[in-house]
DNA sequence: GTCGCGACGTTCGCGTTCTGTAAGATCCGG
DNA sequence: CCGGATCTTACAGAACGCGAACGTCGCGAC
Protein backbone atom coordinates (compact mmCIF):
# COMPACT_ATOMS: atom_id res chain seq x y z
CA UNK A 1 0.00 0.00 0.00
CA UNK A 2 1.74 3.25 -1.36
CA UNK A 3 0.20 6.77 0.11
CA UNK A 4 1.81 9.25 1.68
CA UNK A 5 -1.17 9.84 4.05
CA UNK A 6 -0.92 7.61 6.87
CA UNK A 7 -4.57 8.29 7.88
CA UNK A 8 -5.74 6.53 4.64
CA UNK A 9 -2.50 4.49 4.77
CA UNK A 10 -4.28 3.24 8.19
CA UNK A 11 -7.85 2.80 7.36
CA UNK A 12 -7.09 1.13 4.04
CA UNK A 13 -4.33 -1.77 6.34
CA UNK A 14 -7.01 -1.83 8.65
CA UNK A 15 -9.68 -3.30 6.17
CA UNK A 16 -7.47 -5.17 3.92
CA UNK A 17 -6.06 -7.15 6.63
CA UNK A 18 -9.91 -7.95 8.00
CA UNK A 19 -9.93 -9.35 4.94
CA UNK A 20 -7.25 -11.62 5.43
CA UNK A 21 -3.99 -9.94 3.41
CA UNK A 22 -0.97 -9.02 4.79
CA UNK A 23 0.21 -5.60 4.19
CA UNK A 24 3.09 -3.27 4.07
CA UNK A 25 2.94 0.43 3.97
CA UNK A 26 5.30 2.65 1.90
CA UNK A 27 4.90 6.73 2.57
CA UNK A 28 6.48 7.34 -0.94
CA UNK A 29 7.34 6.36 -4.19
CA UNK A 30 11.35 5.33 -3.34
CA UNK A 31 9.98 3.34 -0.03
CA UNK A 32 7.66 1.63 -2.54
CA UNK A 33 10.13 0.15 -4.83
CA UNK A 34 12.44 -0.71 -1.95
CA UNK A 35 9.92 -2.57 -0.31
CA UNK A 36 9.19 -4.39 -3.19
CA UNK A 37 12.46 -5.24 -3.78
CA UNK A 38 13.12 -6.66 -0.46
CA UNK A 39 9.55 -8.89 -0.99
CA UNK A 40 7.63 -8.98 -4.03
CA UNK A 41 3.71 -8.95 -2.95
CA UNK A 42 0.93 -10.17 -4.62
CA UNK A 43 -0.56 -7.03 -5.46
CA UNK A 44 0.76 -3.18 -5.25
CA UNK A 45 -1.83 -0.37 -4.03
CA UNK A 46 -0.77 2.89 -5.26
CA UNK A 47 -1.57 6.21 -4.62
CA UNK A 48 -1.58 8.56 -7.96
CA UNK A 49 -0.52 11.68 -6.17
CA UNK A 50 2.41 11.33 -3.85
CA UNK A 51 3.12 14.58 -2.59
CA UNK A 52 4.50 16.30 -5.44
CA UNK A 53 5.84 12.76 -7.11
CA UNK A 54 4.20 11.58 -10.17
CA UNK A 55 2.90 8.31 -9.46
CA UNK A 56 3.02 6.90 -12.84
CA UNK A 57 6.68 7.41 -12.69
CA UNK A 58 6.58 4.61 -9.86
CA UNK A 59 3.94 2.80 -11.37
CA UNK A 60 6.29 2.63 -14.84
CA UNK A 61 8.91 1.59 -12.55
CA UNK A 62 7.14 -1.45 -10.66
CA UNK A 63 5.99 -2.54 -14.03
CA UNK A 64 9.46 -2.52 -15.40
CA UNK A 65 10.73 -4.19 -12.49
CA UNK A 66 8.15 -6.86 -11.91
CA UNK A 67 5.70 -7.50 -14.53
CA UNK A 68 2.71 -8.57 -14.26
CA UNK A 69 2.69 -7.71 -10.74
CA UNK A 70 -0.61 -6.32 -10.27
CA UNK A 71 -1.38 -2.75 -9.65
CA UNK A 72 -4.90 -0.95 -8.45
CA UNK A 73 -4.55 2.95 -8.86
CA UNK A 74 -6.08 5.58 -6.15
CA UNK A 75 -6.41 8.53 -7.52
CA UNK A 76 -8.55 11.79 -6.41
CA UNK A 77 -8.71 12.77 -10.40
CA UNK A 78 -11.83 10.85 -11.79
CA UNK A 79 -10.62 12.31 -15.27
CA UNK A 80 -11.26 9.85 -18.00
CA UNK A 81 -7.52 10.82 -19.55
CA UNK A 82 -6.25 9.72 -16.21
CA UNK A 83 -7.98 6.63 -16.03
CA UNK A 84 -7.02 6.01 -19.63
CA UNK A 85 -2.93 6.94 -18.65
CA UNK A 86 -3.56 4.81 -15.71
CA UNK A 87 -4.47 1.64 -17.61
CA UNK A 88 -1.95 2.17 -20.26
CA UNK A 89 0.69 2.59 -17.56
CA UNK A 90 -0.58 -0.94 -17.12
CA UNK A 91 -2.52 -0.51 -14.00
CA UNK A 92 -5.34 -3.51 -13.12
CA UNK A 93 -7.94 -1.33 -12.17
CA UNK A 94 -8.01 1.60 -10.39
CA UNK A 95 -10.28 3.10 -7.51
CA UNK A 96 -10.95 7.61 -7.04
CA UNK A 97 -11.38 9.10 -4.07
CA UNK A 98 -13.10 9.82 -2.22
CA UNK A 99 -13.62 5.77 -1.95
CA UNK A 100 -15.35 3.67 0.49
CA UNK A 101 -12.57 1.57 1.74
CA UNK A 102 -15.04 -1.34 1.35
CA UNK A 103 -15.17 -0.92 -2.34
CA UNK A 104 -11.65 -1.18 -2.60
CA UNK A 105 -11.16 -4.43 -0.76
CA UNK A 106 -13.87 -5.73 -3.64
CA UNK A 107 -11.52 -4.58 -6.31
CA UNK A 108 -8.22 -5.74 -4.54
CA UNK A 109 -9.82 -9.05 -4.16
CA UNK A 110 -11.59 -9.29 -7.69
CA UNK A 111 -7.68 -8.19 -9.13
CA UNK A 112 -6.39 -10.87 -7.27
CA UNK A 113 -9.23 -13.47 -8.03
CA UNK A 114 -8.78 -12.54 -11.87
CA UNK A 115 -4.41 -12.60 -11.80
CA UNK A 116 -3.81 -15.13 -8.90
CA UNK A 117 -4.87 -17.68 -11.66
CA UNK A 118 -2.98 -16.51 -14.49
CA UNK A 119 -0.11 -15.37 -12.33
CA UNK A 120 1.49 -18.84 -12.49
CA UNK A 121 1.48 -19.58 -15.82
CA UNK A 122 2.97 -22.73 -15.59
CA UNK A 123 5.21 -23.73 -18.89
CA UNK A 124 3.23 -26.12 -20.65
CA UNK A 125 3.38 -28.50 -24.31
CA UNK A 126 0.34 -27.22 -26.10
CA UNK A 127 -0.30 -29.94 -28.86
CA UNK A 128 -3.00 -30.07 -31.54
CA UNK A 129 -2.03 -32.30 -33.97
CA UNK A 130 1.05 -31.43 -35.71
CA UNK A 131 1.28 -27.64 -34.16
CA UNK A 132 3.36 -27.95 -30.77
CA UNK A 133 3.36 -24.79 -28.82
CA UNK A 134 5.78 -24.95 -26.14
CA UNK A 135 5.27 -22.27 -23.97
CA UNK A 136 8.37 -22.89 -21.54
CA UNK A 137 10.67 -22.37 -24.39
CA UNK A 138 8.31 -20.14 -26.31
CA UNK A 139 9.13 -22.07 -29.66
CA UNK A 140 6.52 -23.79 -31.76
CA UNK A 141 6.93 -26.07 -34.57
CA UNK A 142 4.72 -27.57 -37.40
CA UNK A 143 5.15 -31.24 -38.81
CA UNK A 144 8.24 -31.02 -36.68
CA UNK A 145 9.66 -28.19 -38.44
CA UNK A 146 10.05 -25.26 -36.02
CA UNK A 147 8.32 -21.91 -37.06
CA UNK A 148 9.66 -18.45 -36.57
CA UNK A 149 7.07 -16.48 -34.17
CA UNK A 150 7.25 -13.39 -33.13
CA UNK A 151 6.26 -12.07 -29.47
CA UNK A 152 2.93 -11.51 -30.53
CA UNK A 153 2.41 -14.11 -32.66
CA UNK A 154 3.38 -16.66 -30.01
CA UNK A 155 1.13 -15.06 -27.42
CA UNK A 156 -1.33 -14.77 -29.49
CA UNK A 157 -1.06 -18.56 -30.63
CA UNK A 158 -0.77 -19.57 -26.87
CA UNK A 159 -3.87 -18.00 -26.02
CA UNK A 160 -6.14 -19.37 -28.60
CA UNK A 161 -4.58 -22.81 -27.90
CA UNK A 162 -5.23 -22.74 -24.20
CA UNK A 163 -8.93 -21.29 -25.13
CA UNK A 164 -10.01 -23.66 -28.33
CA UNK A 165 -13.06 -24.21 -29.71
CA UNK A 166 -14.41 -20.13 -28.53
CA UNK A 167 -15.06 -17.40 -30.11
CA UNK A 168 -12.97 -14.13 -29.17
CA UNK A 169 -13.83 -10.95 -30.00
CA UNK A 170 -10.85 -8.79 -31.19
CA UNK A 171 -11.60 -6.51 -28.23
CA UNK A 172 -11.34 -9.33 -26.01
CA UNK A 173 -8.11 -10.43 -27.69
CA UNK A 174 -7.01 -7.09 -27.95
CA UNK A 175 -7.40 -6.92 -23.99
CA UNK A 176 -6.23 -10.80 -22.90
CA UNK A 177 -3.27 -11.19 -25.31
CA UNK A 178 -1.81 -7.68 -25.67
CA UNK A 179 -2.94 -6.16 -22.24
CA UNK A 180 -4.80 -3.57 -23.83
CA UNK A 181 -8.91 -2.03 -22.87
CA UNK A 182 -8.71 -0.17 -25.74
CA UNK A 183 -6.66 0.26 -29.22
CA UNK A 184 -7.15 -0.33 -33.07
CA UNK A 185 -8.88 -3.99 -33.15
CA UNK A 186 -7.08 -4.01 -37.32
CA UNK A 187 -4.16 -4.79 -35.17
CA UNK A 188 -5.94 -7.92 -34.01
CA UNK A 189 -6.38 -8.49 -37.69
CA UNK A 190 -3.45 -8.26 -38.91
CA UNK A 191 -1.68 -10.14 -36.85
CA UNK A 192 -4.01 -13.34 -36.77
CA UNK A 193 -3.22 -12.95 -40.60
CA UNK A 194 0.59 -12.97 -40.15
CA UNK A 195 0.00 -16.16 -37.69
CA UNK A 196 -2.32 -17.86 -40.25
CA UNK A 197 0.48 -17.12 -42.81
CA UNK A 198 2.79 -19.55 -40.99
CA UNK A 199 0.93 -22.48 -39.14
CA UNK A 200 -1.84 -22.90 -42.10
CA UNK A 201 -1.10 -24.41 -45.23
CA UNK A 202 -4.01 -22.40 -47.45
CA UNK A 203 -4.17 -19.51 -45.09
CA UNK A 204 -6.84 -18.11 -47.48
CA UNK A 205 -8.56 -21.36 -45.93
CA UNK A 206 -8.06 -21.74 -42.39
CA UNK A 207 -8.35 -24.91 -40.76
CA UNK A 208 -7.34 -24.01 -37.27
CA UNK A 209 -7.55 -20.51 -36.79
CA UNK A 210 -11.07 -19.57 -37.96
CA UNK A 211 -12.80 -16.16 -38.69
CA UNK A 212 -15.99 -15.84 -36.94
CA UNK A 213 -18.14 -13.39 -39.18
CA UNK A 214 -19.72 -10.21 -36.92
CA UNK A 215 -17.86 -11.77 -34.24
CA UNK A 216 -13.68 -12.07 -34.04
CA UNK A 217 -11.80 -15.40 -34.65
CA UNK A 218 -11.82 -18.57 -32.55
CA UNK A 219 -9.07 -21.68 -31.98
CA UNK A 220 -10.22 -24.77 -33.69
CA UNK A 221 -8.15 -28.07 -32.78
CA UNK A 222 -7.20 -30.00 -35.81
CA UNK A 223 -7.29 -33.46 -34.90
CA UNK A 224 -10.31 -33.68 -32.33
CA UNK A 225 -12.77 -32.96 -35.16
CA UNK A 226 -16.08 -33.50 -34.05
CA UNK B 1 -34.82 -6.41 -6.40
CA UNK B 2 -36.06 -8.81 -3.61
CA UNK B 3 -37.60 -6.92 -0.65
CA UNK B 4 -41.08 -7.66 0.96
CA UNK B 5 -41.26 -3.63 2.06
CA UNK B 6 -42.46 -1.77 -0.88
CA UNK B 7 -41.54 1.40 1.05
CA UNK B 8 -37.59 0.36 0.57
CA UNK B 9 -38.16 -1.65 -2.93
CA UNK B 10 -39.44 1.85 -4.20
CA UNK B 11 -36.62 4.02 -2.79
CA UNK B 12 -34.27 1.51 -3.88
CA UNK B 13 -35.96 1.13 -7.73
CA UNK B 14 -35.66 4.98 -8.20
CA UNK B 15 -32.36 5.65 -7.08
CA UNK B 16 -31.14 2.63 -9.45
CA UNK B 17 -33.11 3.93 -12.17
CA UNK B 18 -31.44 7.49 -11.90
CA UNK B 19 -28.62 5.32 -12.43
CA UNK B 20 -29.79 3.72 -15.72
CA UNK B 21 -30.68 0.55 -14.36
CA UNK B 22 -33.60 -1.14 -15.51
CA UNK B 23 -35.59 -2.37 -12.34
CA UNK B 24 -37.48 -5.55 -11.50
CA UNK B 25 -39.20 -6.01 -8.29
CA UNK B 26 -40.56 -9.03 -6.47
CA UNK B 27 -41.55 -9.28 -3.01
CA UNK B 28 -40.50 -12.69 -1.97
CA UNK B 29 -38.35 -15.24 -2.90
CA UNK B 30 -40.70 -17.66 -5.26
CA UNK B 31 -41.21 -14.62 -7.39
CA UNK B 32 -37.54 -13.89 -7.36
CA UNK B 33 -36.81 -17.30 -8.78
CA UNK B 34 -39.71 -16.35 -11.15
CA UNK B 35 -38.50 -13.04 -12.39
CA UNK B 36 -34.79 -14.68 -13.02
CA UNK B 37 -36.35 -17.13 -14.73
CA UNK B 38 -38.32 -15.09 -17.01
CA UNK B 39 -35.54 -12.62 -17.77
CA UNK B 40 -32.40 -13.04 -16.55
CA UNK B 41 -30.84 -10.08 -14.40
CA UNK B 42 -27.92 -8.26 -14.64
CA UNK B 43 -27.75 -8.74 -10.83
CA UNK B 44 -30.16 -9.32 -8.24
CA UNK B 45 -30.43 -7.32 -4.62
CA UNK B 46 -31.72 -9.79 -2.24
CA UNK B 47 -32.81 -8.73 1.02
CA UNK B 48 -32.12 -11.57 3.61
CA UNK B 49 -34.70 -10.85 5.49
CA UNK B 50 -37.91 -11.58 3.55
CA UNK B 51 -40.82 -11.62 5.98
CA UNK B 52 -40.10 -15.58 7.81
CA UNK B 53 -38.26 -17.03 4.51
CA UNK B 54 -34.80 -17.32 4.62
CA UNK B 55 -33.11 -15.22 1.84
CA UNK B 56 -30.20 -17.94 1.92
CA UNK B 57 -32.20 -20.21 0.39
CA UNK B 58 -33.31 -18.02 -2.90
CA UNK B 59 -29.65 -17.38 -2.55
CA UNK B 60 -28.59 -20.54 -2.85
CA UNK B 61 -31.11 -21.40 -5.41
CA UNK B 62 -30.29 -18.21 -7.26
CA UNK B 63 -26.92 -19.12 -7.47
CA UNK B 64 -27.74 -23.10 -8.69
CA UNK B 65 -30.12 -21.83 -11.43
CA UNK B 66 -28.07 -18.91 -12.64
CA UNK B 67 -24.36 -19.30 -11.88
CA UNK B 68 -22.49 -16.54 -12.33
CA UNK B 69 -25.62 -13.93 -11.35
CA UNK B 70 -23.84 -11.34 -9.52
CA UNK B 71 -26.11 -10.81 -5.84
CA UNK B 72 -26.01 -8.03 -3.82
CA UNK B 73 -27.29 -9.29 -0.26
CA UNK B 74 -29.32 -6.35 1.91
CA UNK B 75 -29.45 -7.41 5.44
CA UNK B 76 -30.28 -5.91 8.50
CA UNK B 77 -28.00 -8.26 10.62
CA UNK B 78 -24.46 -6.32 10.86
CA UNK B 79 -22.87 -9.23 12.61
CA UNK B 80 -19.70 -10.77 11.43
CA UNK B 81 -20.98 -14.49 10.95
CA UNK B 82 -23.63 -13.47 9.00
CA UNK B 83 -21.66 -11.74 6.19
CA UNK B 84 -19.25 -14.44 6.43
CA UNK B 85 -22.10 -16.76 5.91
CA UNK B 86 -23.48 -14.27 3.06
CA UNK B 87 -20.39 -14.23 1.23
CA UNK B 88 -20.01 -17.67 1.58
CA UNK B 89 -22.96 -18.04 0.14
CA UNK B 90 -22.17 -16.63 -2.86
CA UNK B 91 -22.85 -12.70 -2.79
CA UNK B 92 -20.71 -11.01 -4.31
CA UNK B 93 -21.38 -7.91 -1.88
CA UNK B 94 -23.46 -7.21 0.99
CA UNK B 95 -24.83 -4.23 2.86
CA UNK B 96 -26.11 -3.49 5.83
CA UNK B 97 -29.40 -1.97 7.17
CA UNK B 98 -29.87 0.68 7.53
CA UNK B 99 -28.15 1.68 4.56
CA UNK B 100 -28.03 4.66 2.50
CA UNK B 101 -29.52 4.19 -1.03
CA UNK B 102 -26.98 6.13 -2.62
CA UNK B 103 -24.29 3.36 -1.30
CA UNK B 104 -26.72 0.71 -2.59
CA UNK B 105 -26.25 2.39 -6.02
CA UNK B 106 -22.16 2.52 -5.71
CA UNK B 107 -22.18 -1.00 -4.71
CA UNK B 108 -24.46 -2.41 -7.50
CA UNK B 109 -22.06 -0.14 -10.31
CA UNK B 110 -19.11 -1.50 -8.51
CA UNK B 111 -20.51 -5.04 -8.41
CA UNK B 112 -21.77 -4.76 -12.25
CA UNK B 113 -18.42 -3.21 -13.21
CA UNK B 114 -16.14 -5.68 -11.76
CA UNK B 115 -18.42 -9.04 -13.21
CA UNK B 116 -19.98 -7.25 -16.17
CA UNK B 117 -16.20 -8.24 -18.51
CA UNK B 118 -16.88 -11.95 -17.10
CA UNK B 119 -20.28 -12.03 -16.87
CA UNK B 120 -21.35 -11.93 -20.96
CA UNK B 121 -18.80 -14.73 -22.36
CA UNK B 122 -20.62 -17.70 -20.22
CA UNK B 123 -20.50 -20.22 -22.89
CA UNK B 124 -23.33 -22.75 -22.93
CA UNK B 125 -24.92 -25.69 -24.83
CA UNK B 126 -28.38 -25.10 -25.99
CA UNK B 127 -29.73 -28.01 -27.26
CA UNK B 128 -32.91 -29.17 -28.43
CA UNK B 129 -33.27 -32.71 -30.35
CA UNK B 130 -31.26 -32.55 -33.51
CA UNK B 131 -30.53 -28.43 -32.77
CA UNK B 132 -27.27 -27.76 -30.93
CA UNK B 133 -26.00 -24.16 -30.15
CA UNK B 134 -22.72 -23.37 -28.87
CA UNK B 135 -22.54 -20.07 -27.55
CA UNK B 136 -18.98 -20.29 -26.38
CA UNK B 137 -17.98 -21.12 -30.58
CA UNK B 138 -20.93 -19.47 -31.75
CA UNK B 139 -21.60 -22.48 -34.13
CA UNK B 140 -24.80 -23.95 -34.50
CA UNK B 141 -26.03 -27.35 -36.06
CA UNK B 142 -28.53 -29.03 -37.58
CA UNK B 143 -28.49 -32.85 -37.72
CA UNK B 144 -24.91 -33.02 -36.81
CA UNK B 145 -24.37 -30.45 -40.20
CA UNK B 146 -23.30 -27.26 -39.23
CA UNK B 147 -25.31 -24.21 -39.79
CA UNK B 148 -23.71 -20.88 -41.27
CA UNK B 149 -25.82 -18.11 -39.24
CA UNK B 150 -25.01 -14.83 -39.18
CA UNK B 151 -24.68 -12.49 -35.94
CA UNK B 152 -28.54 -11.26 -35.56
CA UNK B 153 -29.42 -15.02 -36.26
CA UNK B 154 -27.44 -16.83 -34.06
CA UNK B 155 -28.19 -14.19 -31.30
CA UNK B 156 -32.08 -14.42 -31.83
CA UNK B 157 -31.79 -18.29 -31.79
CA UNK B 158 -29.74 -18.05 -28.76
CA UNK B 159 -32.13 -15.82 -27.23
CA UNK B 160 -35.05 -17.89 -28.31
CA UNK B 161 -33.53 -21.16 -26.96
CA UNK B 162 -32.66 -19.77 -23.57
CA UNK B 163 -36.20 -18.77 -23.39
CA UNK B 164 -38.32 -21.67 -24.80
CA UNK B 165 -41.74 -22.27 -25.17
CA UNK B 166 -42.62 -18.19 -24.01
CA UNK B 167 -43.76 -16.05 -26.53
CA UNK B 168 -42.06 -12.71 -27.13
CA UNK B 169 -43.31 -9.59 -29.14
CA UNK B 170 -41.82 -8.28 -31.65
CA UNK B 171 -40.89 -5.24 -30.09
CA UNK B 172 -39.10 -7.34 -26.33
CA UNK B 173 -37.00 -9.05 -29.01
CA UNK B 174 -35.97 -6.19 -30.58
CA UNK B 175 -34.92 -4.66 -26.71
CA UNK B 176 -33.43 -7.90 -26.15
CA UNK B 177 -32.16 -9.11 -29.27
CA UNK B 178 -31.00 -6.00 -30.66
CA UNK B 179 -30.79 -3.85 -28.15
CA UNK B 180 -32.92 -0.87 -29.57
CA UNK B 181 -36.02 0.24 -27.59
CA UNK B 182 -37.66 1.64 -30.83
CA UNK B 183 -37.84 0.38 -34.13
CA UNK B 184 -39.42 -1.09 -37.35
CA UNK B 185 -40.45 -4.35 -36.28
CA UNK B 186 -40.92 -5.64 -39.19
CA UNK B 187 -36.95 -6.27 -38.86
CA UNK B 188 -37.88 -9.09 -36.36
CA UNK B 189 -40.41 -10.38 -38.78
CA UNK B 190 -37.32 -10.85 -41.75
CA UNK B 191 -34.70 -12.27 -39.34
CA UNK B 192 -37.19 -14.57 -38.02
CA UNK B 193 -37.71 -15.69 -41.61
CA UNK B 194 -34.19 -15.94 -42.63
CA UNK B 195 -33.58 -18.19 -39.51
CA UNK B 196 -36.53 -20.71 -39.81
CA UNK B 197 -34.96 -20.73 -43.85
CA UNK B 198 -31.78 -22.48 -42.02
CA UNK B 199 -33.16 -24.36 -38.88
CA UNK B 200 -36.52 -24.83 -40.46
CA UNK B 201 -37.15 -28.41 -42.89
CA UNK B 202 -40.33 -26.65 -44.15
CA UNK B 203 -39.68 -22.69 -43.16
CA UNK B 204 -43.64 -22.55 -44.39
CA UNK B 205 -44.68 -24.96 -41.57
CA UNK B 206 -42.31 -24.23 -38.72
CA UNK B 207 -42.22 -26.66 -35.54
CA UNK B 208 -39.82 -24.75 -33.24
CA UNK B 209 -39.88 -21.14 -34.09
CA UNK B 210 -43.42 -20.73 -34.05
CA UNK B 211 -45.84 -17.55 -34.86
CA UNK B 212 -48.06 -16.19 -31.90
CA UNK B 213 -50.86 -14.60 -33.93
CA UNK B 214 -50.99 -11.32 -33.00
CA UNK B 215 -48.18 -11.36 -30.40
CA UNK B 216 -44.80 -12.02 -31.90
CA UNK B 217 -43.13 -15.61 -31.46
CA UNK B 218 -42.39 -18.40 -29.94
CA UNK B 219 -39.83 -21.14 -29.94
CA UNK B 220 -41.27 -24.35 -29.37
CA UNK B 221 -38.58 -27.38 -28.13
CA UNK B 222 -38.95 -30.09 -30.37
CA UNK B 223 -38.08 -32.67 -28.09
CA UNK B 224 -40.99 -34.68 -26.77
CA UNK B 225 -39.16 -33.89 -23.46
CA UNK B 226 -40.19 -31.90 -20.13
C1' DG C 1 27.34 7.23 -34.96
C1' DT C 2 25.10 5.25 -38.79
C1' DC C 3 23.03 1.90 -41.38
C1' DG C 4 20.03 -1.95 -42.19
C1' DC C 5 16.73 -5.15 -40.64
C1' DG C 6 12.85 -7.08 -38.43
C1' DA C 7 8.82 -6.45 -35.55
C1' DC C 8 4.81 -3.98 -34.96
C1' DG C 9 0.83 -0.85 -35.35
C1' DT C 10 -1.70 1.77 -38.56
C1' DT C 11 -4.03 3.00 -42.85
C1' DC C 12 -6.25 2.36 -47.37
C1' DG C 13 -8.81 0.04 -51.07
C1' DC C 14 -11.45 -3.80 -52.58
C1' DG C 15 -14.61 -7.57 -52.70
C1' DT C 16 -17.87 -9.94 -49.91
C1' DT C 17 -21.43 -10.44 -46.63
C1' DC C 18 -24.83 -8.80 -43.73
C1' DT C 19 -28.86 -6.12 -42.55
C1' DG C 20 -32.73 -2.92 -42.38
C1' DT C 21 -36.45 -1.28 -45.14
C1' DA C 22 -39.87 -1.19 -48.57
C1' DA C 23 -43.46 -3.34 -51.35
C1' DG C 24 -46.38 -6.81 -52.88
C1' DA C 25 -48.44 -11.39 -51.92
C1' DT C 26 -50.60 -14.28 -48.63
C1' DC C 27 -52.84 -15.79 -44.57
C1' DC C 28 -55.78 -15.48 -40.45
C1' DG C 29 -59.65 -14.11 -37.51
C1' DG C 30 -63.99 -12.25 -37.11
C1' DC D 1 -65.63 -11.42 -47.25
C1' DC D 2 -62.83 -7.71 -45.21
C1' DG D 3 -59.16 -5.63 -42.56
C1' DG D 4 -55.13 -6.28 -40.48
C1' DA D 5 -51.27 -9.13 -39.45
C1' DT D 6 -47.79 -11.96 -41.34
C1' DC D 7 -44.97 -13.82 -44.96
C1' DT D 8 -41.94 -13.44 -48.96
C1' DT D 9 -38.91 -11.22 -52.03
C1' DA D 10 -35.82 -7.71 -53.63
C1' DC D 11 -32.51 -4.18 -53.06
C1' DA D 12 -29.18 -0.78 -51.67
C1' DG D 13 -26.40 0.92 -48.10
C1' DA D 14 -23.54 -0.29 -44.41
C1' DA D 15 -20.50 -3.22 -42.10
C1' DC D 16 -16.97 -6.40 -42.26
C1' DG D 17 -12.77 -9.07 -43.32
C1' DC D 18 -8.87 -9.33 -46.06
C1' DG D 19 -4.72 -8.17 -48.33
C1' DA D 20 -1.10 -5.00 -49.17
C1' DA D 21 1.66 -1.23 -48.20
C1' DC D 22 3.51 2.33 -45.21
C1' DG D 23 5.76 4.56 -41.18
C1' DT D 24 7.88 3.96 -36.74
C1' DC D 25 10.62 2.05 -33.34
C1' DG D 26 14.22 -0.72 -31.28
C1' DC D 27 18.25 -3.33 -31.89
C1' DG D 28 22.40 -5.20 -33.53
C1' DA D 29 26.24 -4.86 -36.99
C1' DC D 30 29.66 -2.34 -38.92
Amino acid sequence: MVDDDPTVSDVVRRYLEQDGCRVRLAADGLAALAAVDAEVPDLVVLDLMLGGVNGLDVCRRLRADQPGLPVVMLTALGEESDRVLGLEMGADDYVTKPFSPRELVLRVRSVLRRTAPAAPPRPALLRDGELVADTGRRTAELDGRPLALTVREFDLLEFLMRHPARAFSRAELLDRVWGWQFGDQSTVTVHVRRLREKIEPDPAAPRRLLTVWGVGYRYEPCATSS
